[in-house]
DNA sequence: CTAAACCTTATACCTAGGTATAAAGTCAAG
DNA sequence: CTTGACTTTATACCTAGGTATAAGGTTTAG
């Protein structure tokens, strides 16, 4: 059983930062010791360890709250997973799609930038931005 | 000479957005007339719809910020121009490149559970998340 | 002329995801 | 036994990007 601060130093997370996940539910509330110290068992552990990760994944905490809600919940079965978790990948598509048309948006203008420094417009006047 | 709802409702923004905009400097104030009341040139219609669409793009405020610098830097090359907007680009290739980390991670998982699919473990008894 | 529909400002509020701080109790070392 | 490092709680604060509302002035249609 590990002290706030033993579990906050492994996984690299300020101590508020845990309070904060049990003060909105997104770990249960851990064991007290007989003065009030919370005690984190291996399993609250590897729940934290586990929303590091997913957070480092880019995962929202609502969505991480998901993920975690379907991990425990007895009564889905394996096709309701895959369909909710298929759901997701559906979203994170999308995000993919925004962000690659962002890109030849940029690529656009860095060709014209191209363009212009062929062309010996070396100087101040650059009229990429115009259209 | 448009005024504020006229851009709004042009735009598809709150008034308050634009208000807002100005607050923060990201469009500098527009002429008023005797009354006070805010009237929008087509150069700064242009420049809302510019932030309108980048933030549609999926820009921050502060990059949008940031591009409009650039575009109104006289003193900037195109090749200055252009190595700015390639690190913008290789910042947006890191996001892709992790959301499709994210990705994979799911469809691991969505994988696995074709298999207890496949294996007629269809009750209640998913164990994608074990690991 | 009056009421509705605008405009202005300031202020407060909201979500998401925390971080910082203060006041007080606890524990371990010297 | 005291000092410093920990823990607890509550509360306040922060960024980003707004939205909502109130109190007041203006303008326009009927």
């Amino acid at each position: 059983m590990l002290k706030v601060s033993q579990v906050s130093d492994q996984l690299g997370i300020n101590p508020q930062t845990i309070y904060f996940y049990e003060r909105i539910g997104l770990i249960p509330s851990p064991r007290r010791n007989e003065s009030g110290y919370r005690l984190f068992s291996a399993v609250d552990v590897e729940r934290l360890t586990f929303i590091a990760r997913a957070k480092q994944l880019g995962l929202s905490l609502e969505d991480i709250r998901e993920v975690l809600a379907l991990r425990e919940d007895q009564s889905l079965t394996c096709p309701e997973i895959q369909q909710r978790l298929r759901a997701k990948v559906a979203e994170i598509d999308q995000n993919i799609q925004q962000l690659l048309t962002l890109k030849s948006e940029l690529m656009h203008w860095v060709d014209r930038c191209e363009l212009s420094i062929g062309n010996q417009q070396l100087d101040h006047d650059c009229h990429v931005f115009d259209a």
